[in-house]
Formats: C-alpha cells, sequence, structure tokens
RNA sequence: GCCCUCAUCGUCUAUCGGUUAGGACAGGAGAUUCUCAAUCUUCAAAGCGGGGUUCGAUUCCCCGUGGGGGCACCA
C-alpha cells in the first residue's frame, strides 16, 4: 500500500504491519443511536474482534448545525451498553488522534491543500471542488433542472468485499469543502480513513452510491483505496423503506430503558445479515467472534422483528444467575418512578423482593413484565380480575373448598415452611374430600393473586406468608 | 427520470447444479403441569415471472417485475 500523504501514521512513526486490520465505526452525533447504526458498529467491532485488529471509533461532526453533545453521549452510552468497546477514539486515545472531526480541520486543510498543489481541486463560487480528470462537456439535466459539467470517464471497479464486484460511473465534480469553510462529508470521511489507516470500511449498503467518489479521492490522493464491504439495510418492520430514527423500536436507548438484555440485542443484532452458516441461533458472543466474517454476511436488505428479538430476549432472561437477574429487576423497577406498584415493590424486604423476582424469572418474556406481574406480592389493594373470577366461581362451590383450605392451614400442626409441605397440606385435603387439587387451586389463586396467571399456588402461599394469606383468604370470604 | 443493488415460507434464514427445499420467530393443534408461561410433539407455510445454459436448475446467464438505496455546499 503506498501513501504519499500520510501524515498520520507517518509523523508520528507508527508503522503497524500491513496485514493488520483497522476498521472504524464513524457515527455522527446528529440523532439518537438507533438499530441500523448499532449493527454497523457490531460487525465492525466483530470483524475487528475476529481478526485481531483494532476497532476504531471516529466522530464525524463537521454538521455543526445538527451536532449535539447529548447525542454524542448517547453514541458512547449505547456502545457501551452493548459491549462494543472500542481500542482507539474519544475517551480512550490513540497514535491517529484527535478523533473528533471537529478537531480535525488542519488535517482536511492539508490535505484539500496537497489536492490543490496536485491540480485536482480547484475554487468555483467560493467552494471548493474536487476535479474530476476527462473529456468535460455541457449538458442540461432535466431532473435537476439546471446545466452541468459532464466528465467522460470509466467507470470505477469496486470490488467488495460482501457484494463482489460493482462498477459506477462517476461523471461531475463535487464540492469537498463548502463556501463557509467546511469540509464536506466525503472528503473528511476519505482523509481520515487514509490518516487512520483504516483498512477495512464496513458501512450500510447506502453508502456504496458515495464509495465511487470516495475511490476517486483515494486516487486524487495517490493512496490504494481500503477494503470495502457494503452490509445490507434494516428495513423497518411495518410498510415500506429501510429503518430510520423515529420508526417504532428502532432505538437503542428504548431497550435499554425496557429492561432488554444487551447479550440478547447483540445475538440478535448479529443474526441480521449475518448467520453461521448453520442452524444456529443463540450463541455466544464469543463464538460469533470466532464465527464472523465479511463472506458470511449476506446481500439482502433484512426486516426487523420485534417477536424474535423478544424470543431471544426471554431465552437470555431464562438463564441469568439469580443474582444478575435480581439486580436486572431492581434496576428496572428503580427507574419506574411513577409506577406505584414497583415503588412499593422497591420498599419491601430485600430478601421478600429477591424470592419474588426469581420465581417469576422462568414465566416472563421481559423485565419489563415484572411490576405488573409481580404487583400483587407488594401491595394489597390489587385487582380481582372479573372475568377470571366468573369463570372460577362458576363451578362447584369454591368459597367452601377455600374455607376448608382456610381451615387446615390455620391447624396447628400445618406446615408453611416448604412447598412440598403447603402442597401435603392441599392435597391431603382434597383426597380427604374426594375433591381434586384443582378444586383448591383455582379459588385460592384468585383470592391471593386476583388472576389466573402466576407461579405455583403453593410456592405462593408460602412466600406470602401465613399473616397476608389468612388475611387475604378472609377478605374474599367476607 | 438516471445510477447502483437485492430477490427461498408472513418474518429472519440454510442450500456453494441432483435435497421429501432444512431451521428459527410468529400462527394452528396436541402433550405435560395446580393456573399462566416455559418445555416437548405436531400441522400449515416458500424458490417473483419469462427466456436461455445443462442430462438436470432455487442455485449459472439474460430480460422483465418487484423491493431497497443513491443522485446536496446532509452524514
Amino acid at each position: 500500500m503506498q501513501r504519499a500523504f500520510d501524515s498520520g501514521a507517518r509523523m508520528r512513526g507508527t508503522f503497524p504491519s500491513m496485514s493488520q486490520v483497522r476498521v472504524r465505526f464513524a457515527p455522527s452525533p446528529t440523532g439518537f443511536f438507533h438499530i441500523g447504526s448499532a449493527r454497523t458498529a457490531l460487525f465492525n467491532w466483530l470483524y475487528a474482534r475476529h481478526t485481531g485488529g483494532t476497532f476504531i471509533l471516529r466522530i464525524e461532526d463537521t454538521d455543526k448545525e445538527r451536532n449535539s453533545e447529548a447525542f454524542l453521549n448517547l453514541i458512547y452510552d449505547s456502545m457501551a451498553w452493548l459491549g462494543l468497546n472500542w481500542d482507539e477514539g474519544p475517551k480512550v486515545g490513540g497514535a491517529y488522534g484527535p478523533y473528533r472531526q471537529s478537531e480535525r480541520g488542519h488535517i482536511y486543510k492539508e490535505y484539500v491543500g496537497k489536492l490543490m498543489a496536485a491540480g485536482r481541486a480547484y475554487e468555483k463560487d467560493g467552494a471548493i471542488w474536487f476535479k474530476l480528470l476527462g473529456e468535460r462537456h455541457e449538458v442540461f439535466d432535466e431532473h435537476r433542472k439546471k446545466t452541468v459539467t459532464k466528465v467522460k470517464l470509466p467507470p470505477v471497479v469496486i470490488e467488495d468485499q460482501i457484494r463482489g464486484r460493482v462498477e459506477r460511473i462517476e461523471d461531475e465534480d463535487f464540492v469537498i469543502v463548502r463556501s463557509d469553510g467546511n469540509p464536506v462529508f466525503h472528503l473528511v470521511n476519505v482523509v481520515d480513513d487514509i490518516a487512520m489507516n483504516v483498512t477495512h470500511i464496513i458501512r450500510g449498503e447506502d453508502h456504496l452510491s458515495n464509495t465511487s467518489k470516495h475511490v476517486h479521492l483515494y486516487e486524487g490522493f495517490g493512496v490504494k483505496p481500503p477494503a470495502f464491504a457494503h452490509i445490507p439495510l434494516i428495513l423497518k418492520q411495518n410498510g415500506p423503506g429501510k429503518m430510520s430514527k423515529r420508526d417504532q423500536g428502532a432505538l437503542i436507548e428504548e431497550y435499554q430503558r425496557r429492561g432488554y438484555l444487551p447479550e440478547a440485542l447483540v445475538n440478535f443484532l448479529c443474526l441480521l445479515g449475518w448467520n453461521p452458516g448453520d442452524d444456529r441461533e443463540k450463541m455466544p458472543i464469543a463464538e460469533i467472534i470466532k464465527l464472523f466474517d465479511l463472506p458470511g454476511v449476506n446481500q439482502s436488505n433484512a426486516r426487523f422483528d420485534d417477536k424474535k428479538l423478544a424470543h431471544m430476549n426471554m431465552a437470555y432472561l431464562l438463564e441469568q444467575p439469580a443474582d444478575r437477574f435480581v439486580t436486572l429487576a431492581r434496576e428496572y423497577f428503580a427507574r419506574q418512578t411513577e409506577n406505584a406498584a414497583a415503588q412499593a415493590a422497591l420498599a419491601a424486604d430485600p430478601a421478600y423482593f429477591r424470592e419474588v423476582m426469581l420465581l417469576s424469572q422462568p414465566k416472563i418474556k421481559g423485565v419489563e413484565e415484572l411490576p405488573a406481574y409481580t404487583a400483587y406480592f407488594f401491595s394489597e389493594t390489587y385487582a380481582i380480575d372479573a372475568k377470571v373470577k366468573e369463570k372460577v366461581m362458576a363451578k362447584g362451590d369454591p368459597k367452601a373448598r377455600l374455607q376448608e383450605l382456610a381451615a387446615a392451614l390455620a391447624a396447628p400442626e400445618a406446615n408453611w415452611t416448604t412447598d412440598a409441605a403447603i402442597e401435603e397440606t392441599m392435597k391431603g385435603l382434597a383426597t380427604a374430600k374426594g375433591l381434586g387439587f384443582g378444586d383448591y387451586q383455582a379459588v385460592t389463586r384468585l383470592a391471593l393473586s386476583g388472576t389466573n396467571v402466576g407461579p405455583s399456588i403453593t410456592t405462593m402461599i408460602r412466600v406470602l406468608g401465613r399473616e397476608r394469606v389468612q388475611a387475604r383468604i378472609a377478605r374474599f370470604l367476607a
């Protein structure tokens, strides 16, 4: 690889080996961090980790009008949450900094100077344009309703790592520095990739059409372009078009807020456009890193499916160790400041909270269900589901059954300490009366929780404890 | 309008010329359990159309059609 203007590596005297992979994720802090950006970051990160290369985070904040520090922090937070750590970039530094384009103005100026000196750039209307080399002629563009200068050139050939050979003709000079003095995306993007020694550009397919401009720029700088890999886009769940920041379910922070497990989201995102070549779906990230490679990336766009994501999240949730699950639950509850049930749960004894959460773990799809699912454990004002009540009270004499159970549990020899003991009490009672377990289960559940969903009735009785159980039954029978 | 790109069940996908076209999510049915989930079994569900190439095309080529992206002094 020849580098005519390598101010990055050369000036600092660092010469990484040419086989060393360097990839970058280059977001602009102009909006919320969304699913598509996250997956681009993820694929770059995976490729770096797979190859033992370097993952660079570069902030493309040249659009002064739309940048915001809040959005920038959101990028940092979201990436940290997803576990996408960067080897070079803001906060961690590196030999090729600064890593915010707003701080690299002098570098762009230098590079533009080189183009000017080489006759590959010129000024027009106060802006600086990149000059294509070829025969020129004027034509009127019907679509844009203006006269433009066309340059006759053979097509640019891109050997894309994912899409194969792509050809595209670039036939108009383009602006590289605006009349206000600010460099445009194409210029800064290419300059930084040269200066930062980037070897592989992995980005969304929406950039494929830009690539011909970029290749011309590389050529203008006398630098061999890096490898390109354009990944398919993520389409919105419903309706036409690619997913954008304002689509339902598009924001990473939303999943964070809703208590999704980041490893579940990452696993799901990996599968959107990539697969290991066999039937495996749920895989540890270490395994994905081992298997991930550019040729394994699909060429067609993928539609986002929140049901599948929810399923993946549940699968991960089920296998969480008790401590982590309880921590996740507590953190989620703490964020629900407006939710009375959540606040009541937090106010409860931590050991009791923990037990209730753990018995709910195998029952739920996401922690966001927890406050409502467990509300009756923490409050005496739980609602009685009218439909369930109607159904339960319809057959037999449920109140009599409940009365009998209350009496059995009140007996001095009744053991409340284990699920098995409680089950023995209930089953013994049912047998003695010539009835089934279900005759006692349903009405007891209704009385204790007001619903027909929840953990095992014996567990519920044990965890709620004698005091609550007796009070609730009495109230129900009154 | 021009340029680029993609095309297998509703969705995500496997198949690198020969398969009963497989898996997962979602959906239906059943089993199991004290309810609800989970789990297990099971059912239904696909090669966009037309031409080629080939003994043989989902697979390779071409043309349509459809989807997606791009065509800025946004990134």
